[in-house]
DNA sequence: ATGAAAGCGCTAACAG
DNA sequence: CTGTTAGCGCTTTCAT
């Protein structure tokens, strides 16, 4: 036979199997002589409670389902990791699908999850329609979103005051001395570059700098190095000194077009990225760029998902806002 | 009331749950008219089975235990990748836990995972102790094991030949034309380090050059700028035009030191690392390095632990030796 | 304090 | 072809 069960416990033991099931959850008191046969026949079998069994009786799985979009994506797995840490601590498992921003396999994954019983759900996607968030709803399993712009309009989530946090950005670059800062952004009409735009301009504003923009189309290091001509004629034209760029890849990109050109990162120019990629401080110049905590947004979601399961306390009434850092590198001084 | 049931479908379809489990499952021929209202009697209901009542009486949870380091490590990341994506196709979900190098972690993971009826176990981590072997075995659940150096032995795994793959790039070097390619490693006596090495070996030897090899205790970016000057020393006295490193990150350390002391690699060095990490083809120089297949270690793994669950023809009765390519990029030519 | 019995949602003989 | 029944391993009344 396979595995002991909680009936091989009792017969060994000597008692009801209901008496194996009260020493075990502590949930009825049992006199200490049966107490210590049952602990001994646990013992003596190496009996593990399946969990399985126990989940279909207590209609609590203790597992939550977490939807990935790619699981290679640097940032996806961080937040991974808070999410599987902390689950951990309230004794809840993960059971983990990718999607690949496929929204068939998005819609798969819920429905699959769902008959796995999990009892919520996390999504980290960048790709989610508002037929699968109505779906979603439809399911009556607790869930929290997680991506990296955080557009979603009445859902509660973790997210990052990125207009803040840009601001943070460019006001270090102020502070260090610059008098003008070109921001290098995305032109795509997004929640994401809209609000980082904003932050720079509000930077600008307050302390009553020129504003200095260059949108373009990509968002690769690439991009980064083939706007390098453009953007570096409008700095020599208007003695800008600091450049701010989306993120690290496209920061690099461009560093690469400076050091190809003959400027000199930072001596010649600053220049700033976004999102403290792994790459950031293995480059060289290492880059001053904002760290984004993902782990932290991982174990706050994953937090707030299960007090949600467990109808405590709502702590996403409100959006949660996670605070960034500038981290000052050698790419800007 | 929660969600539908057998029971709510049957009685809806006016037909028994046998009949309801029967059209589910295709596993008895059903009347037409039986199984049409039972499939609308479904659709109205939107009725999922519960998958765990349904492993809980077949035995069967479809679901693997995947226990990993840490998922933060690239590698790591690629090898779930692989083994989510194939499990998925076999109808196999995972459920993750990560030991952070922590045996007690990992100790534990196993116990729980076991309980909660996992059919199988991966395993991907770079330290595991023979107890910790020795218990995986007594729980009687399949298992398999990745890590970088697979270094079990009796244990039938997925691995690289990592002499091989260390000999192709050295073939690669001097089939450039290099005449002389110094070795720098990493001295500690395990099997990785000692298979490379003898790669290293065999290519020289076989083509009548000299060896030279260096060998450092770190496997760090910064280890490999450290050992700079003592290698370009060698070089220069040895006539070397190629160095190749146990990493990428220690070949790009060594490069940052190339880069400060005026050698311009590839013109004055070629230089290549091992492993393909995502940095390799961002740093500048592009590396020369050995991309590794983790997706499909992680996909051929669980193909295999999904055979063994099922006792079909064992496909790793002998270990599964995986291919590598060698990446030419910038660093060498 | 303890055991008998019911039942979680499902599958699989068994009988018809 | 279909329904009845007996569990899977566990928790939880309900008696005693």
């Amino acid at each position: 036979m396979g595995q002991p069960t909680i009936k091989d416990v009792a017969k060994l033991a000597g008692v009801s199997i209901s008496t194996v099931s009260r020493v075990m959850n502590n949930s009825k008191p049992v006199s200490p002589e049966a107490r210590q046969k049952v602990l001994d026949a646990i013992a003596k079998l190496d009996f593990k409670p399946n969990e399985l069994a126990r989940s279909l009786v207590m209609r609590r799985s203790n597992l939550v389902g977490v939807i990935v979009e790619d699981i290679g994506i640097e940032y996806m797995a961080q937040l991974i990791r808070g999410i599987e840490e902390i689950g951990r601590v309230y004794n809840y498992d993960i059971l983990l699908q990718s999607s690949y921003g496929n929204e068939e396999a998005l819609n798969n994954s819920i429905d699959f999850l769902s008959t796995k019983q999990v009892e919520g759900l996390i999504i980290i996607t960048e790709n989610l329609t508002n037929e699968t968030l109505i779906k979603l709803r439809e399911t009556r399993v607790p869930f929290i979103l997680l991506d990296k712009y955080h557009a979603y309009k009445n859902l509660n989530t973790v997210k990052i005051d990125y207009s803040k946090e840009q601001y943070k950005l460019i006001k270090y670059l102020y502070d260090l001395g610059h008098e003008n800062v070109l921001y290098i952004g995305n032109s795509e009409d997004n929640v994401l570059n809209n609000a980082k735009f904003a932050g720079y301009n509000q930077a600008a504003d307050e302390l009553n700098k020129e504003n200095f923009v260059l949108k373009i189309d990509g968002l690769s290091s690439n991009d980064g190095y083939n706007i390098g001509k453009e953007a570096i004629k409008i700095c020599k034209e208007n003695n800008i000194t600091a450049v701010t760029l989306m993120n690290d890849e496209m920061a690099i990109g461009f560093i690469d077009y400076c050091a190809d050109n003959g400027i000199k990162v930072p001596d010649d120019l600053s220049v700033v990225g976004f999102g403290d990629s792994s790459i950031a401080n293995i480059y060289r110049p290492n880059l001053t760029t904002v760290s984004i905590p993902y782990y932290d947004i991982g174990a706050i979601a994953i937090r707030a998902l299960i007090k949600r399961i467990k109808h405590e306390e709502e702590i996403l009434l409100d959006d949660w806002v996670i605070e960034c850092t500038v981290v000052a590198r050698e790419s800007s001084k």
